[in-house]
DNA sequence: TATATTTGTGTAGTCAACTACATAATTATG
DNA sequence: CATAATTATGTAGTTGACTACACAAATATA
């Protein structure tokens, strides 16, 4: 095991140890339910939550509510389906949307997924005790959203050139 | 613009926020390529300084360092290569490995590179002021690092069945 | 009302990481 | 010294996000 260059470099390193934790909990929430022997990926929580609460959402309704490109949400969404916690069915006023909705084994299902969901939310607030963590994912979307990170960089880059 | 759902979800939402925010860093760091005209993707950057500073290395030691799988390495390395940034000879004692450097133009269009990458770092260091991000990054990855998350949560998990 | 614009969905192609497996070279072991 | 284990690299296939483009339906406009 040799030493981790990219802690090393400070700020510098920042964008690519947060890629790297990210990814690391992915990897993490995948083994998590392989362990308890589930099949759901896992970034599907999130739209099971969503349906709980309002049952039936179009494509672009999601989207928006969850702050992802529709692109995205069909592939979820289709992989959902194929595995049988979907449905989608037809406007009545507009014939473009696909309205989608929990099905009946989604529904049987979720109690025993919340469990698992509920544990590892207690986790995480647990090993942040006191830290704000919400906190400091706010201030980071603050900082890097919408053309903040290019904005901020650049007003660096340009008071450097005098 | 409808509610940010995942933001509500307190804790709940902490790994979808995370990767919405690295998301939206990597999409900020093409556009400021993008602005600047420079032909470099988001993740070269650890690379090129990583060969800065130590001249050739093989993938393997790319990889450990960077706390990447190799087939990663491969991948970025690869496209590096093919934009004229890297080349690789083989190693005098070890017919297998694959030694990477920076080659001419990598070292020519480097200082320029870097005025880029300073500015970011200055820029997201001004952002976080006195904030203490990087000791938060270190939290998690002490928090989510080898089966941390995976342990926090079946052990809040085994608590409740109980 | 005919045409233009907007909106919702879908597809194609890109990028970045991963695991699992394959293969060849080197090193260790019996 | 032959064989086994390890190590370095590479390939294939998965997941998950994105943008750009296409197309059809609905709405706005002239």
């Amino acid at each position: 095991m040799e030493n981790d260059f990219v802690k090393e470099l400070g700020y510098f390193g920042f964008t690519m140890r947060l890629k790297r934790i990210n990814d690391m909990l992915i990897q993490e929430g995948r083994k998590l339910y392989k362990e308890l022997g589930v099949d759901i990926e896992p970034n599907w929580y999130v739209i099971f939550e969503l349906l709980k609460v309002h049952q039936r959402l179009s494509i672009t309704e999601i989207a928006n509510r969850l702050l992802l490109a529709h692109p995205s949400v069909i592939t979820i969404t289709n992989k959902m389906i194929k595995a049988g916690y979907l449905e989608s069915g037809t406007d009545k006023n507009d014939n473009r949307v696909r309205v989608l909705k929990l099905t009946e084994k989604a529904r049987k299902k979720l109690p025993a997924y919340e469990k698992i969901w509920k544990s590892g939310e207690k986790g995480i607030a647990r090993a942040f005790e006191d830290k704000d963590a919400l906190g400091f994912l706010d201030l980071m979307e603050k900082t890097f959203g919408q053309n903040g990170f290019v904005k901020l960089t650049l007003d660096e880059y340009r008071k450097d050139q005098n």
